[in-house]
DNA sequence: GCAAATCGGAACGAAATGGTCTGATTTGAC
DNA sequence: GTCAAATCAGACCATTTCGTTCCGATTTGC
């Protein structure tokens, strides 16, 4: 029910390197200082992400890393599925057997859920997290 | 992004509980034999649910269980919430600082992915999984 | 041709989760 | 009153996944 750090890292990296976007090339060294990630750690999520297609990497001495879309192509949905795979909520989806094959009642109710969840994270597109607040009201809002 | 085994297994044996509510009491081991899970893995489940106010647990010999409330009045968010704890993508909801501290952008932006979630699993009560199928037409509409 | 700088993949360690087991408690029967 | 069966509750251990770190492959600039 929690993503995993990784892709919370993920997420702040695109939202660093979106700024970076109009003066051209960053490195994963300068995204690590801008975020306070760790320089590594920052490495291992610009793979994730460039082998998703989401960031284009230059290789060899002054290349770097830059967005391979315009920001506002790229949302939520799209980083945490380039880190954590299809977003689904159980494995029963694309695995499609449970551990057990009982008739589950519970199966055919998922794909709604998942559908809500990635509905919330495709309306938020790469230019929105740049902003610094949102545009809704409440920001601790968890029971609205 | 996914939750975890035994929150799945929680909802699973919640919907069978819900299935006994009529008849009574019932027990682990009948939960366990009606779902196809191991005996021991439905006893953790059941620990929590009961520990959370939804199962009410009665010991000793001729004892068992049975829903604390009507199941229409649970929803799949208080299950997951039993077994997992409150719903947040990120730990810095609750937890209040990230890894670093960051002007994070993004942080303003993860409650309303968060009041999404649970919005769409708290729309799904405990009397609807015992259906055999749910109202929506598309099953397979992951992106719908 | 050499050297510096960068990304890419692989290996290690740690934490959380899942599963199993044993013990404490209570009721029912004798 | 005592014994025994049945049940839940908590603690322990193995497994897997995740997170971090390190080293190698590749390319450009001098």
């Amino acid at each position: 029910m929690r993503l995993s750090n990784l892709a919370d890292y993920a997420v702040v990296t695109m939202s660093a390197a979106a700024r970076h976007c109009g003066g051209g090339r960053t490195s994963a060294a300068e995204l690590a200082a801008e975020t306070g990630l760790p320089v590594p750690t920052v490495q291992k999520v610009v793979s994730k992400l460039s082998a998703a297609g989401l960031l284009r990497s230059v290789r060899g001495a002054g290349g770097g890393l830059q967005l391979a879309r315009p920001a506002a192509a790229i949302t939520l949905a799209d980083i945490v599925e380039a880190v954590e795979g299809p977003i689904a909520l159980t494995a029963c989806i694309d695995g499609d057997e449970c551990a057990v094959d009982h008739t589950c009642s519970v199966k055919p109710h998922w794909p709604v859920v998942n559908a809500a969840l990635r509905g919330a994270l495709a309306g938020i597109p790469l230019t929105q997290l740049s902003k610094a607040a949102p545009r809704e009201p409440n920001l601790t809002g968890i029971s609205a």
